[in-house]
DNA sequence: CAATCGCTCTGGTCTAGACCAGTTGTAGAC
DNA sequence: GTCTACAACTGGTCTAGACCAGAGCGATTG
């Protein structure tokens, strides 16, 4: 590993990207001891509150465990790392190896009720964005969504093929309005007539329903979503910390 | 806000709890820019650096925004900050405000299948603890819950009274097992006739089925986990980040 | 042989500076 | 009045040291 001083990205991260790999790649197995911080300093040239950033990122993602007195150690169990955040459905998919693509139900303008406009913290009134879309895995039917958006920032989104991109690419590259964070529940229920027929299931099948609300870098609401996963496909993974 | 020398707490937790207990009293509201960190530093007469991990504290935990060129501000949208993490069913009810008991079905020692000694990263054959208790919140029944730890590590765990105590505290408190980390699936299930009894519903309604496999602060896995939420009751919340 | 002491390693915390790149308000130029 | 340039901020990154507590190991001591 080498410092590249005319990389315009910052020294830690460099570090933490190459270490990412390596342990992505397996050149790093699970248990095995990092080099210690000391060390990094030393033969990267740098100072050790670097190598500590740079170290600090992966432990929070769970790849690195640091062992006070020990060693810092990378994890044992293969964390899926996609798994500790959040994602769009695409995002998801791919993730698990799947194609995603999607059949759009409805893609239009329309004046929030109550609930939605308080959840975007939007006045009552105010005109939103509603997307509908089955969405597939591999061309089976795997969930149905319904997303919000505030048509005041996301004016002109409906232009966009979302049966192709993903909303997200959309709504950061065209709309530079990055998810951030997201408060999401998970219910269990059954699925009406209609859910059931669209996602080919028997009527009354469980299902997971999520509701999630997301923000963007600054806090802001850009998205309220509605999500029915058929309960037979489909299994929400992720990790946990405290 | 003082820093109290003689408090063995490090530096930047007493001023990341201060700041933490300020916004939650509502000291500090949604939208307020806090402080500048070389304020902090100044006022405090610390460095900046220990200003900076204070706030990268709290700027993890989802409950400040950092805004380069402009401030700091606290996060708007009531983050329930035990929603972050993963929690005993104790605990999950208490952040509800509800008050949590058990029923013991069985605490006993057997022989791990196949299956759990993998997780468990034991041997085939190990030895385990299973405990099966029906979970209440306010007298209503609202989950079944299977756990197996490893016997090796929590051998005497079976003469605690489950029925009275978290689990997650005897473990603690008892073996020093300080859950850190966990793996977790979620799917939508049917529950089947006995299930069903067992939470006082009509059988095959909906259920949330969440598997974890959990971790210690040194990776070590320390308990495998099924628990059966009923559908019409139980609500899954969390926050995620990316 | 066993217990203990001390050295050397680890990460954990902290300091007192530094320069950078954005943002914003304001004072002066037009 | 309007525009522009600058100064005074913000957080972002980085340095080169420092001392601490805990772990591990080997040598000394009983």
């Amino acid at each position: 590993m080498r410092i590249n001083p005319k990389d315009p990205k910052p020294i830690f991260k460099q570090i933490s990207d190459a270490l990412r790999h390596d342990i992505g790649a397996g050149v790093l197995k699970p248990d095995d001891a990092v080099p210690s911080e000391r060390e990094y300093a030393e033969t990267l040239k740098v100072s050790r509150m670097t190598v500590r950033a740079a170290i600090n990122e992966l432990v929070q993602e769970g790849l690195l465990i640091r062992k006070p007195g020990r060693a810092t150690t990378v994890a044992n169990g293969k964390i899926n790392k996609n798994a500790v955040g959040f994602m769009s459905f695409s995002e998801d998919m791919k993730s698990r190896g799947m194609k995603a693509s999607s059949k759009l139900l409805s893609c239009r303008e329309e004046v929030a009720d109550a609930a939605v406009a308080a959840q975007l913290g939007l006045p009552t009134g105010a005109r939103v964005i509603l997307i509908e879309r089955v969405r597939f895995a591999n061309s089976e039917p795997m969930a149905i969504e319904s997303a919000y958006l505030p048509h005041q920032r996301f004016a002109g989104l409906t232009d966009f093929d979302l049966g192709q991109h993903s909303l997200y690419d959309v709504m950061e590259q065209q709309f530079g309005a990055r998810p951030k964070l997201a408060d999401e529940t998970i219910e269990a229920v059954q699925l009406s007539t209609a859910e059931a027929r669209l996602l080919a299931v028997r009527p009354a099948s469980p299902a997971l329903l999520a509701r999630r609300v997301t923000r963007d870098t600054e806090g802001k609401v850009i998205e309220v979503a509605k999500a029915i996963y058929r309960g037979d496909r489909y299994r929400m993974v992720f990790v946990r910390q405290r």
